[in-house]
DNA sequence: AGTGCGATTGACT
DNA sequence: GTCAATCGCACTA
């Protein structure tokens, strides 16, 4: 598993959602290393309503104005932490939500902020990923493809066929097939009809 | 200064 | 399957 660079991520936020199916997350915590193969993104673009950069950059979403490859951290539902990477070029506003992992490294240390959750639900989920990941808003703008606490790693194994469907949770946009997902992988978020 | 709600989760029926 | 929790942020006035 190495750090990728920059220059190999597609410039292109819907490219890069797929590009990073199979690839990794990792985390290098003071325990150690925690990290996880990426099996569902959803991509978030200009003009896209149910965008968090839809309304302009504010404080909150300034990192997904950011060369790709940078993380953009924030804080949901008063309890739960969520990381996109951004995907344009700097100053334009749009990135790709990671959804959830495959547990590779660290899985001890993951347990420990998921107690009791089966192995297939400790990163399902972005609240879940960030939680397994200690990822909170201190992260938040990060160069993902830097070495450092938290980076984007190369895939470590054959990929399968991706899915596409509509993103999940949203009000705005409901039709948009923008969600990408690894088939037949148990580690993936939704119902279960969404990612056949 | 006040208000409404969200790219969710986990507990409970 | 249903639903409350919980709070930062954007928007209105």
């Amino acid at each position: 598993m190495r750090l990728l660079r920059r220059s190999e991520l597609p410039v292109d936020t819907v490219a890069l959602a797929r590009y990073l199916i199979g690839k990794t997350l990792v985390r290098e915590l003071p325990e150690g290393r925690v990290s996880g193969r990426i099996v569902e993104t959803e991509a978030y673009l200009v003009g896209d309503a149910a965008a968090h950069a839809f309304r302009g950059l504010t404080p909150r979403n300034r990192s997904l104005f950011l060369e790709r490859g940078h993380a953009y951290v924030y804080f949901i539902y008063g309890n739960w932490h969520s990381i996109n990477v951004s995907g344009e070029t700097r100053g334009v506003g749009a990135g790709v939500l990671l959804r959830a992992l495959e547990p590779l490294e660290g899985i001890a240390s993951m347990r420990l902020r998921r107690p009791g959750a089966e192995m297939a639900d400790i990163a399902r989920g972005p609240g879940r990923l960030a939680t397994a990941l200690r990822i909170d808003r201190r992260l938040d703008g990060m160069d993902l493809c830097a070495a450092g606490s938290l980076w984007l790693g190369s895939g470590v194994k054959r990929r399968g066929p991706i899915g596409v469907s509509v993103r999940i949770g949203l009000s705005r946009e409901v039709n948009r097939e923008l969600r990408f997902y690894e088939r037949g992988s148990p580690y993936v978020s939704g119902p279960r009809w969404l990612s056949l």
